[in-house]
DNA sequence: TTTTGTTAATAGTAATACTATTGTATATTT
DNA sequence: AAATATACAATAGTATTACTATTAACAAAA
């Protein structure tokens, strides 16, 4: 807990003027996941943005420096706000077992309820991430970013589940390996499940991601 | 076998004119393969390339509609070539396990030498399935271009795979999420082994990420 | 009142993806 | 062999994109 931020907090050196603290910024913030999940990523632009918000193009400039950062703003956005729920949801349980089920649940279950936060809607953000998330670090410009400390946030999420793993079973050897697969694996499986179903085993009624990973997870490192 | 086209095929929808009936053709698929390779899908044009293989931009529309269809026809070669070898490499084995783990090891493993094909550097092409191939399907226009048969050659992979499964643990509820799990993930493993290190437990001298999927794969279908 | 700093709007630019049209070589027909 | 048809590539565009340089508005401080 002494290193979590109270609350979502995302890192400033993503934006050029932190979006919270302007009416303006948060209509940024709110309206650009509402249009990204409508349009999609490469539709999407700032013309289209400002025009939504009766502003202007270039004002949205002086928040984001580019698309791509205020993509990759969501995205730490994202990881903050499950970390913060991934805290708080295992610390009173006892077991690492429970702590690892509650991680695979958390992180692989589809967010349907929208609450906690005001101008963002989590169920949509949740979306992006899905069909927009791998964007942000397939870039040639990945090494430069991740210096920037861009993937820091999703860099502590996965060593904090593979700790559960790890106290689980110290001898098993692929920890982080096993948690990015999973993480990454329940994005494009429910993105599969939609568009291309034939590339999994879903079915209606009940979810079989978060079966299919949890029984994975727990095969691997018994 | 008998529904397996000898040597790779690409079906002729995906572009306007076959590339291999022309000089011009092979000149954009080779050279097309070492540029996305150095620059990166989004930096690379088509105007580029024109300069590159002193044609001009618009003779490469003859060939392609367009730079987003060019990515799906690499996608739909690599896999039409990975399935070559894996009908091959596997229709002497005697057991499903045999058959799988041949699979596992095709699939998995990076792409080293480069022979079979004149004018297609399969090092490279591996290389940009590894980091542009999921931009082929993380696209607004899916469910049209599914319709189209885009991610046919992929989606039959998957099958013939699944069914390497199915005949060793025929009560396994999971084939299909099993597969595209190891594939698509073998790829950002790989990915992340390279540019986010810190995601993985990948240690150099040896394949890390095959014996990781190898393991998984078997203690699942157990 | 004047200065200073912070904000957003105007009006761009260079580059991109893509296309309409024209030119040219080759093949086919008469 | 001449006339016609066809296949192909090159020229020269257009609309749109991501992004920026500059100006304007407005409040707080001196």
């Amino acid at each position: 807990m002494e290193d979590l931020k109270i609350n979502v907090v995302v890192d400033s050196s993503l934006c050029l003027k932190n979006p919270e603290s302007s009416e303006l910024g948060k209509k940024i913030v709110g309206k650009g996941i509402e249009m990204i999940n409508e349009m999609g990523y490469e539709s999407f632009t700032f013309k289209k943005l400002g025009e939504q918000i009766g502003s202007n193009e270039s004002s949205i400039y002086r928040y984001f420096e580019s698309k791509h950062t205020l993509l990759v703003y969501f995205v730490n956005w994202y990881w903050s706000w499950i970390e913060y729920k991934l805290v708080f949801g295992t610390m009173n349980l006892n077991t690492p077992e429970e702590k690892l089920n509650k991680a695979i649940q958390l992180l692989v279950e589809d967010v349907k309820e929208d609450n906690s936060f005001s101008y963002i809607n989590e169920v949509l953000l949740n979306k992006i991430i899905i069909s927009e998330g791998s964007k942000v670090y397939y870039t040639k410009e990945i090494d430069n970013e991740n210096q920037k400390g861009y993937y820091a946030t999703y860099k502590r999420l996965v060593q904090r589940i593979s700790d559960f793993v790890l106290a689980i079973q110290p001898s098993y050897p692929y920890p982080h390996m096993l948690i990015s697969t999973m993480i990454e694996g329940a994005h494009y499986q429910r993105y599969f499940s939609k568009h291309l179903p034939s590339l999994t085993d879903t079915e209606s009624g009940e979810d079989t991601i978060v079966k299919f990973y949890t029984e994975l997870i727990q095969r691997a490192i018994k």
